[in-house]
DNA sequence: AGCTAAAATGTTTTT
DNA sequence: CATTTTAGCT
């Protein structure tokens, strides 16, 4: 196999297949070439099966990608490994081991919002209220100690008498039989319960650990301990473990990411061998010297520096606006400009913000300014009313046990049966031990009334119905049943409003999706049960398109391995970036996180950065003033380019009497007058000659005729032409 | 039970 | 400011 497009380092790694293998890789280091590579290499020279090697990512898109990568090297054979995120390889070995641990093998997946409407109802039954238990906090709770692989008994341990967590152990307790007894599991569990079915069963463990004689892990730095002791248990066999990850890129410790599972790698191999990607093929060298002056700053970390070929590269743009508006508006001008004068297009941009509440002031000014886009992270697809409530009643179908989605299907549309009645049948089904489905059908004895009854039995009777045919339908079709015949349909048909409009486009959308599924699935109980954990863990990351030429717009979580030639970063702000809780906390180890984060925000640009941050901010219905972000005085004043027109301004001086002045654009002076016949010379077409004119003043508009790319419109005072 | 209107509350980041 | 939760009414 061909390795000269490799690096030596690169090299290395790729042909050191045997033993534990950590490769420390910088961000833009070629890793994902590398992991690639090593991946082709076993299968074409060391005569892998590719039913041997597992692949672990940190999107369901970057596996993919893997894969096609992988495909291009091999052919058809790279088809055939395992590649996923933690939670799909989890959820595809529960969906065929679960009943060894007492789960049903059709359990359901339940999303924060089923988590908390379970909650909800245990602290009621708890008599305890949701003021000092907030249901976010105690669902936070739960969720650290099974990253722990803490069980409630063992999380016991943790009380120290401490009368609330002693409560939220207790709470966990309950919520665990709870989502047994509805047979489910959240996406916490998925991890977990995996290691407790490896730890109850040793034959199972063997299987998969004779399976898997290559493992490889992405993104190491950010897997938590219950991620790490899965990976330790299936790799103990073989030993042939390649973990990659870079410690100044771990943002999500928050969510339990432990670093020392990167930086004691050594101690659990001692016999490791350590690789370092140092050079990087991403951005100029600009770029990183903005991103290590601010990533020097951190105390917990390796000092390691990035180095690359491209010398000098665009200072880093930085712009002050008086309110959010204003800089979405800056962000909107920068990229119209660019696009315009023809040297970038809408794919070439990504907006990055710390928040997802940051996304819909720029999006209406993109609207406002036909910009494309397409935004990523914020309110999913999924979580959407109708389609939650949908996905309630394909839930409920697939597992009657599951009381949550039965719950919310039963009470939409209304019905008649309220809490109280619903209440009662769930109390007869637990006095009588039987399922609640048949408690519903048997709504008298459970004395409801007579009215609520009624309903309640003509619901049982078609969700029964709804059941057998899941079995033997196609997908879209039970969907399409499920729609009419439970009147959700006919209610939305009775609401008359623009809401309701949307919310059948959204149906519609969700019924294409469930068609396509349909092409290559069988119908069958598995398969609605595999339809739901698809969407369960679906995010819409893994739909990004790049074909599409649109600006991205995302947070910087979501934008960790990806890059884009221009990237821009707004909320340039204390109490934004970093974030307010951050600050408040006082422990230094979130602002380091705070200070990765922007390292990973600056280099996933590959030509230049442009940072922006708004004198006045609202929240919450008040205007706030923030100060400039840290992050902006941590890089050297050499490496920025102010370009404020107000720059001399003190941020706070700037209270009220300001209007809105029209922004000037940048290279106004330079423009030069042409005429028809004129020669140009352009950036990136090349000479070419002046075929038209239109407009005046700032709309003045030429049309260009280039040898390569035709007649090309250009906006004078954007267009990077010069005489020629 | 279920609607409407008033009141309260809240934002990191995500598999 | 938005969205969600609750109280009060029918």
């Amino acid at each position: 196999m061909d390795l000269s497009n490799l690096n030596k380092e690169q090299r290395e790694a790729v042909i050191t297949t045997k033993g534990p293998l950590l490769i420390l890789a910088g961000a833009g280091s070629g890793k994902t070439k590398t992991l690639t590579s090593r991946i082709a290499y076993l299968l074409e020279e060391e005569k892998v099966s590719p039913y041997e090697i597992l692949a672990i990512t940190f999107t369901n898109k970057a596996a993919g990608e893997m894969k096609e990568r992988i495909i291009d090297l091999v052919g058809f054979a790279g088809e055939k490994i395992w590649a996923g995120t933690f939670h799909s390889m989890c959820l595809r070995i529960l969906r065929m081991e679960i009943e060894e641990i007492g789960y049903k093998p059709n359990f359901v997946i339940y999303d924060e919002t089923d988590q908390q409407s379970l909650l909800k109802q245990i602290l009621k039954e708890q008599n305890l209220d949701e003021k000092s238990f907030p249901p976010r906090l105690v669902a936070n709770t739960i969720s650290n100690f099974k990253n722990e692989l803490l069980d409630p008994k063992g999380a016991k341990r943790y009380i120290n008498g401490d009368f609330i967590m002693e409560k939220n152990v207790e709470l966990y307790e309950i919520y665990q039989e709870k989502l047994k007894q509805n047979n489910a599991v959240d996406f916490d569990d998925i991890i977990m319960l995996t290691v407790q079915l490896f730890k109850a069963n040793s034959e199972i463990l063997s299987k998969y650990q004779n399976r898997f004689r290559y493992i490889f892990v992405d993104e190491y730095q950010d897997t938590n301990h219950a991620q790490y002791t899965l990976i330790k248990l299936l790799a103990a066999k073989h030993r042939n473990i390649c973990v990659v990850g870079d410690d100044d890129q771990s943002i999500y410790r928050w969510r339990g990411a432990d670093i020392q599972n990167i930086l004691n790698f050594e101690k659990d191999y001692p016999d490791a061998k350590i690789v370092k990607l140092e050079q990087n093929y991403r951005s100029t060298q600009a770029i990183l010297d903005a991103a290590y002056s601010v990533i020097k700053f951190n105390s917990e970390r390796k000092d390691k520096r990035l180095w690359t070929d491209k010398k000098g590269g665009e200072l880093i743009d930085y712009f002050t606006a008086l309110d959010e508006e204003e800089e979405a508006f800056f962000v909107s001008r920068e990229i119209k400009k660019r696009v315009v004068s023809g040297e970038n297009t809408f794919a070439d941009f990504a907006v990055l913000c710390r928040t997802t509440a940051q996304f819909r002031v720029i999006e209406e000014n993109f609207i406002k300014n036909g910009i494309k886009y397409q935004i990523f992270g914020g309110m999913k697809f999924y979580s959407r009313k109708e389609i939650k409530d949908v996905l309630a009643y394909l839930k409920a179908i697939a597992n009657p046990d599951d009381r949550i989605s039965l719950a919310r299907a039963i009470s939409t549309p209304k019905r008649g049966i309220g809490e109280a009645s619903w209440n009662k049948v769930n109390q007869y089904a637990d006095e009588n031990n039987i399922p609640i489905t048949l408690a519903l059908l048997d709504a008298a004895a459970a004395s409801v009334g007579a009215k609520a009854g009624k309903a309640m039995v003509e619901f049982a009777e078609k969700m029964v119905e709804f059941q057998a045919l899941s079995a033997e339908i196609p997908l879209h079709l039970l969907l399409e049943t499920v729609l009419e015949q439970s009147g959700y349909m006919q209610m939305l048909n009775e609401e008359k409003d623009v809401e309701a409009m949307s919310k059948k486009e959204n149906l519609e959308e969700f019924f294409s999706i469930v068609t396509a599924f349909d092409r290559d699935h069988e119908p069958s109980a598995e398969n609605l049960s595999h339809f739901l954990a698809e969407v369960a863990l679906y995010t819409d990351l893994d739909n990004l398109n790049d074909k599409e030429n649109t600006v991205t717009i995302m947070t910087m979580h979501g934008a960790k391995g990806l890059e884009f030639p221009i990237v821009f970063i707004v909320g340039m702000e204390e109490n934004i970036f970093p974030h307010a809780r951050s600050i408040a906390s006082m422990a230094e180890s979130e602002m380091e996180e705070e200070r990765r984060l922007c390292y990973v925000a600056l280099t996933r640009a590959k030509e230049k950065v442009i940072l922006s941050r708004s004198l006045a901010h609202m929240l919450y219905g008040r205007t706030n003033r923030n100060m400039p972000s840290r992050f902006l005085g941590e890089i050297p004043a050499n490496l920025l380019n102010d370009l404020s027109y107000r720059k001399k301004q003190n941020s706070f001086s700037t209270s009220n009497g300001l209007s809105h002045k029209p922004i000037q654009p940048q290279n106004m002076d330079k423009a030069e007058k042409f005429n028809i016949g004129d020669k140009v010379a352009h950036n990136k077409w090349g000479i070419g000659v002046v075929v038209g004119i239109k407009g005046a003043g700032d709309d003045l508009e030429y049309k260009v005729a280039f040898p390569e790319q035709g007649i090309k419109t250009l906006i004078a005072k954007y267009a990077p032409i010069k005489r020629a």
